[in-house]
DNA sequence: CGGTATCCACGACGATACTG
DNA sequence: CAGTATCGTCGTGGATACCG
């Protein structure tokens, strides 16, 4: 469990790798989908995330600079738990302040 | 999913939700299987649970007392979501540091 | 476009001591 | 036994400004 966790500690990085399950993004698309989010906090994410080898960053050539992250095999583990916390929150809500 | 985040936020929430699955306990109980965290900390979590609606608490009579900590109907639909993080973590073990 | 560099505020955590 | 009171530290998240 603790490994499971420290895989997705941070806010937002859980929104990050459900954006990246659909496919890879650049940084700016990232934003795009996040836009309560700051360039420095998204950089963070996106440097933790490649630390604990979850996503892969590679620059692309060419002016200005492209970048473009993608889930590794490991990232892509996550995606049941990403599924279970979607299912958990629906559950949670459908018990609202009804039963004991 | 910030349903469900929120629901297990806080740092041993999850190991004192995992305790409280196999059956009610009293505050001791809960200390003796979690030797690491402080008695303040312990009481935090479990008034944040308390909040949330995941564990009630129940005060005994007699003397000295005794409290009894219990899954309420939403922390118990949080057992999915706890094994969800066990079988991840087993994941991402067994990709540790091998492939992309 | 894709980031860094600073700086700050706030809250979580934890140690220790004490209480009904 | 089951907590509360107090206090300090440390990290995280965020705002803002700037750079290659």
């Amino acid at each position: 469990m603790e490994m499971a966790l420290a895989a997705i500690a941070g806010r937002w990085t859980t929104l990050i790798l459900r954006d990246l399950m659909s496919g890879p993004c650049s940084f700016g698309q990232l934003r795009q989908r996040l836009p309560s989010l700051s360039a420095k906090v998204l950089a963070d994410r996106l440097r933790e995330l490649e630390s604990r080898q979850l996503v892969t960053r590679e620059r692309l050539s060419g002016f200005p600079t492209r970048t473009r992250y993608a889930l590794t095999t490991r990232g892509r583990a996550l995606r049941p738990l990403l599924v279970s916390l979607y299912e958990t929150g629906t559950a949670l809500r459908d018990l609202a302040d009804l039963p004991r």
